[in-house]
DNA sequence: ATATTTACATTCATTTATGTATGGATGTAG
DNA sequence: CTACATCCATACATAAATGAATGTAAATAT
């Protein structure tokens, strides 16, 4: 079997255009392989016009491919959004778990800080940071598609893995005395949200580790009881 | 002179298209209104559709024209998308002064504690919450306009007064020990940003001004100084 | 070895939005 | 009372994107 993944053939044409003109079929790896560079040139082009600016001709063209090459492995537009969203899905409480696992601590707020940190780390990621900024600052509704409630679903659960700790860390009386676990979440989660969309409309602006981190470290040490 | 602001004229045709096959010019004030609800159809359109899908003959037959009247009053989609954007600016520096004015508190905490509420309060009239959301939610790039630039002025500017007012509070030993004003900054604006970015995603989701208040009262708790 | 399916490229028809050009009736200035 | 400018409606030309249909050579199954 011929395991060529990650490598696309070439046949002399260097162009950025269809591959030649009577260009055939490739093997199965070959074919996820195309699957891969569609969805990096649909992440680039979507990023660099916004989804409803970019045409499905660009996308395929961006790939070295035609817009058949498109409609062959997506329905549609949307479809190809989709699966550009399901490249980068990382849920808050897989990342609680890492720390958990990594680490020895049992303090659910430090838990929950790191796991701040983490999220930090993550979303640096170019992958994941032009993704990101796909979901929140260059789509509108499209046909099926409503990042608003994609975005709403990531944030509610998002919370609801915060509040957990939070609630825990305020039973073991950890919390800054008169601070409902209520209140702590929407403050942590504003923070970050915000933070993250600030960021996100322009990296260059700040380094999100160092002033992010130390950020989260500060509203942790506010939130905290201190004798 | 006849003044007729703020209604347009009909002649017997209910019908929301045109209002009739040789409607004539209009007074000036008559005129002064079909802008306006021009601009009240595009705010409509743009919030239900986003504003790459609205197409400007949808947001003409909102407001009982055709695109005829839009291209007479706008140069093309994005001029009426900055008029429309200049309806509900306003600085935040202006917010300060507002509190500064009607209160006589010259604590510089309190203002900018106060103004924060008072932004909360401008961003539930329906008008500025449509608009809002229509930059933060609803638009992607296009011709020439780039609403994540837009957002940064804004954003930016915020900041600048923030940092003002919490700078001086600093000064004055106000703020909690080992608070730079700058992280305070960030942390008050970040979290504002985020709690509106959340609310405006889904105003029914909860009330802004009760628990977005609660949150603003909370975090200034924690940030000042107290014995 | 043959048949079939796969993985695209190419072509075509349709839709949709835009910008402009033009027309026309009335307000308004003189 | 005329003349012009204003405020729109209508018509037209153009462009761009989509989705479906079709073609096709190689991979794969039989």
């Amino acid at each position: 079997m011929n395991v060529n993944i990650g490598a696309l053939r070439y046949d002399g044409d260097k162009e950025s255009g269809p591959l030649s003109v009577t260009m055939p079929r490739r093997t199965k790896a070959e074919a996820e392989a195309t699957r891969e560079a569609l969805l990096d040139a649909a992440e680039e082009v979507f990023f660099d016009k916004g989804v409803a600016r970019a045409s499905l001709e660009q996308i395929a063209r961006h790939a070295g491919m035609t817009r058949g090459a498109i409609y062959w492995h997506f329905k549609d537009k949307a479809d190809l959004f989709h699966a550009l969203l399901n490249r980068v899905r990382l849920p808050f409480e897989e990342l609680l778990d890492e720390v958990r696992e990594t680490s020895g601590i049992d303090s659910p707020l430090e838990t929950l800080r790191l796991a701040c940190h983490n999220s930090l780390v993550r979303i640096e990621r170019p992958r994941d940071r032009r993704t990101h900024a796909i979901l929140l600052h260059r789509c509108e509704f499209f046909s099926d598609i409503n990042p608003l409630e994609m975005q709403n679903r990531l944030v509610r659960e998002c919370q609801k893995s915060m509040y957990k700790q939070l609630r825990h860390a305020h039973d073991l009386g950890l919390l800054a005395p008169g601070l409902a676990p209520e209140t702590a979440t929407r403050l942590l989660q504003s923070m970050l949200s915000g933070l993250v969309h600030d960021w996100l409309r322009d990296p260059a602006s700040f380094p999100l580790r160092d002033e992010g981190g130390a950020l989260i470290d500060t509203l942790f040490g506010l939130i905290s009881w201190n004798a």
